[in-house]
DNA sequence: CTGTTAGCGCTTTCAT
DNA sequence: ATGAAAGCGCTAACAG
């Protein structure tokens, strides 16, 4: 491995010369800085940002933890930060949380460990004191899905009441009136409860009453979708359109619903929640809500940006979801 | 931040002791060893794995390096690498190359530079040359989905040409003769050009000839299924079933062949590779060729374990794809 | 504009 | 078994 030495013994400058020449100070003498630049090349030099990163206590990365690096969802989360931070000149150091309180914390005391020059965080079994702690220790801060109070401006989110309300208002407008809903997990997740309340609201708007025969706790799985309509159908209730809190448990509904024969749209219609990429593959195309995870995304990292390098930028902390209409839903017959 | 120095003091040790507690060293009084936690604790001290890594040369973390942040394939990729990393208690970061040349290279110096004690890397722009190069600096290497003359013991690779045997094989054996193939980047991909030798060969076991008529050259993207699909029908080519060289492509010609209100499977039998997950959620479900990428995954980050921290096991190099028989193919009508 | 010097927080000989 | 001291490769005052 070569040092910062072996190129300053080479160039015939001292060492000091040449951390100039690397971090592009201005003030080098042109032929020196050329002297170094050729030394560099020459010995095939690398900077040890370990190093570089103990000495000056920055890193030029960032760290990235997510709930899960096999997710549509994720994916999109962290391509999208990955793409801003990279145009910046930022690495990223990415790692994994699976909501999980042990892992979580240790995700982050990792990312802290490795000098990372700012964190973004999506999580949720970290609690709000627990937040609180590590922006007590300075390090720069962005939590993508969650509103922390006190923190607000670290903080982007969705408005996921109005997710919840746009889904039900599209299938009342469609003349639904008896209409079930898959919720995510109501005690660990704070989304899932908005989603519903924005539900129950349409329902409320409409003259419907909410029905608990009619509701179904799941946990955003699949497999808890193909429950919840299971479940639906084992108590024998009536149902002409299904809301789902996200598209994993739409599309295991659906999967679900073929078994019993329902013919989708037609017999029911559903809508699912978030928008991923299958949302497009399955058949019928799923109509959804657009959660817009990459513009959230892209925030966030602009936030860091702001924050850490003084790079300014306006910060939007609220983002609107959208209906997209596809084929999965249709007027009630 | 709490350092060395300050437990030293708290607990009247030298930083030495400190540093033994710190890495398990046998040989600490037991009083002291106590004493020395309690200070950490109290002092609430989190080493400093930068410094760590600096002063010993070591990190704990493997650096990996995927294609795509947002890509189900990856994303199984790296759930299985960091699964396996965590459980012996080893650090994953995690960086991406997007097939482009700069890219790769950029993300491979930034995790050598970060110290990482070994690479598991996906790659398809560098040449074998500069992975040489990369393996000459002694840095232990696991390559996914790559085979390197003379690296073979750091290569990880499926059988592509198997594969495409397969699936072709699959659409002779339902009685089909008229067979289009839709390819990857034939320059670009190893794995590509696998494929198609695959397909080749059952045809040529079959007795059909090879029709570039049949033929066209897609990138693996979705839109080049939808291009592919359309320049056969453009063309007027007859033909029964379709092999696709990934999923993604299947699902672009999916959803084309459905604007021609070509009946699937009935008029066309489709089948995909990779297996991905979404393949069981499209309509009709997509028969495919199940790519072990979980399993490849493991393997290399077993093989890391193995040469890193010589944690023994057994590396198979070579794994073989299977036929998943779904809804998208039937019998030639 | 350039070089000297003192660390960054920790590991690792080498003595004791 | 414990401590002292020398560095890991680099940055950042401080002089000159």
């Amino acid at each position: 491995m070569t040092t910062i030495y072996q190129v300053a013994e080479k160039a015939g400058v001292s060492l000091s010369t040449v951390s100039r020449v690397l971090n592009g100070n201005k003030s080098v003498n042109k032929q020196l800085r050329k002297k170094v630049e050729t030394a560099m090349s020459d010995l095939n030099y690398r900077p040890n940002s370990i190093a570089r990163s103990l000495a000056s206590n920055r890193s030029d990365s960032i760290g990235v933890l997510v709930s899960e690096l096999n997710s549509p969802f994720f994916g999109e989360m962290m391509e999208a930060i990955e793409a801003v931070l990279r145009a910046a000149n930022k690495h990223v150091i990415i790692t994994v949380g699976h909501n999980d309180l042990a892992q979580e914390q240790d995700g982050v005391e990792f990312l802290i460990s490795r000098n990372c020059d700012a964190l973004i965080l999506h999580v949720e079994a970290l609690s709000d004191e627990q937040l609180y702690a590590i922006n007590e220790s300075k390090i720069p801060l962005a939590l993508v899905n969650r509103m922390v109070p006190g923190l607000e401006d670290k903080c982007i989110c969705l408005n996921n009441e109005k997710g919840g309300y746009l889904s039900t208002k599209h299938l009342i407008e469609l003349g639904h009136r008896r209409i079930a809903y898959i919720s995510g997990p109501l005690d660990k997740s704070s989304d899932a409860s908005e989603r519903l309340a924005g539900h129950k609201r349409a329902l409320m708007e409409a003259g419907i009453a909410f029905d608990k025969n009619l509701f179904f706790e799941g946990d955003y799985s699949e497999a808890s979708g193909i429950q919840g309509l299971s479940s639906f159908m084992d108590k024998g209730v009536i149902f002409s359109a299904l809301v789902c809190a996200n598209d994993w448990m739409a599309t295991g509904a659906m999967t679900r619903a073929r078994d019993y024969d329902i013919e989708l749209p037609d017999d029911l219609s559903i809508v699912g929640f978030d928008n991923v990429i299958f949302a497009r593959q399955v058949f019928p195309k799923l109509t959804t809500i657009h959660n817009p995870i990459k513009q959230m995304a892209e925030m966030a990292a602009k936030n860091i940006l702001r924050q850490v390098y003084k790079i300014p930028m306006d910060v939007i902390p609220m983002f609107d979801p959208e209906l997209v209409r596809r084929d999965s839903t249709a007027q009630k017959n």
